[in-house]
DNA sequence: CATTTAGTTCATTTTTTCTTGAACTTTGTG
DNA sequence: CACAAAGTTCAAGAAAAAATGAACTAAATG
């Protein structure tokens, strides 16, 4: 039972300190293109110097308990946070992952390599089609090669930045 | 299908591969979080074997002139497009930059880079307040270094993209 | 079991972002 | 100059994305 009494006041609110990190991540994740909510999340847990419960995160950080849900699954799936087992208590406790080519390959693996590939699907259907339409510009078949080019030229791109945000991660 | 008879100019109807080219930009700028209009218009530029006035994006492509005029400036600021001078013709006529180094570098400056270099000065503030200010507990002063260190990392991401991307341009 | 607590789902509402089009400015033309 | 064509601007509408919260399932507790 949460502590009683005097207590249905706002449980400790959050410091001038606390609100600037949160808001940090909240930049970092509408930079990445993720929802506000994710960002604020994943502060949430970031600021926390131990797990902390979804109860806790919609509390301080006055977040419906729809959004906590779904962004938290959201953070697991990418990697950005994990829980973590505490005995004696039902609920689930968050602890935030914080290195950032963990963080940034995690993003890569849900949000950029799958349109990446489709990318290449598309483009592979297309040059294959274009060989046998003898009928195009010659323009356009130029084009289409140059599309391939990017992707091939994308394809690299992921294990580079492995390589730059891998290390110095502890 | 064969193209059928239609012999007559080319002003209208984009073919299937073109449109299939410009669904590619379309996708493209939605991964890169640009609106899809951008994406359109580029592709527009992108299919034209010669440069194409504004009104042929509008005529063609259905896209308002609002638009166009917008999508047009914010595609030049990124270098993906530039206007060539064609004698006779007050009209501006727009030529496709196909590089994808130069694209991407284009996306980095007027995109990435200012918000990667805002969230440098935040942490920056941050980790000087950070100093002063001895009530602090100290995990949270370990998570402002931790910005810092992922701030230093982003640095060096610039770079090497352009390296990976910058090559096998023509 | 009945009850309470933790967590999920999803239709609805809210917020944000994109697009449109009409009014406007600028520039060339006769 | 008056006119037309090219291009810009921005308020308002449309569309897309995100957040909410009530109704739900699941799982522990006694």
């Amino acid at each position: 039972m949460p502590n009683g009494d005097t207590a249905e006041v706002s449980a400790n609110r959050l410091s001038e300190l606390e609100i600037e990190l949160v808001d940090l991540c909240v930049r970092l994740a509408q930079f990445l293109g993720l929802p506000k909510s994710l960002g604020e999340i994943y502060g949430a847990v970031f600021i926390s110097p131990r797990p902390v419960t979804m109860e806790e995160i919609i509390e301080r950080h006055g977040i419906s308990k729809g959004s906590a849900s779904q962004g938290l699954r959201a953070l697991k799936m990418i990697g950005a946070v994990r829980s973590q087992y505490i005995p004696n208590d039902r609920r689930d406790h968050y602890v935030a992952e914080t290195g950032l080519g963990h963080l940034v390959a995690g993003i890569m693996r849900n949000r950029y390599e799958p349109a990446i590939d489709d990318f290449g699907v598309r483009v592979g259907d297309l040059s294959r089609n274009n060989r046998k339409a003898e009928h195009n510009e010659e323009f356009l078949r130029q084009r289409v090669e140059k599309l391939e080019h990017w992707q091939q030229q994308a394809q690299q791109i992921v294990p580079t930045l492995r390589q730059v945000l891998g290390r110095g991660e502890q």
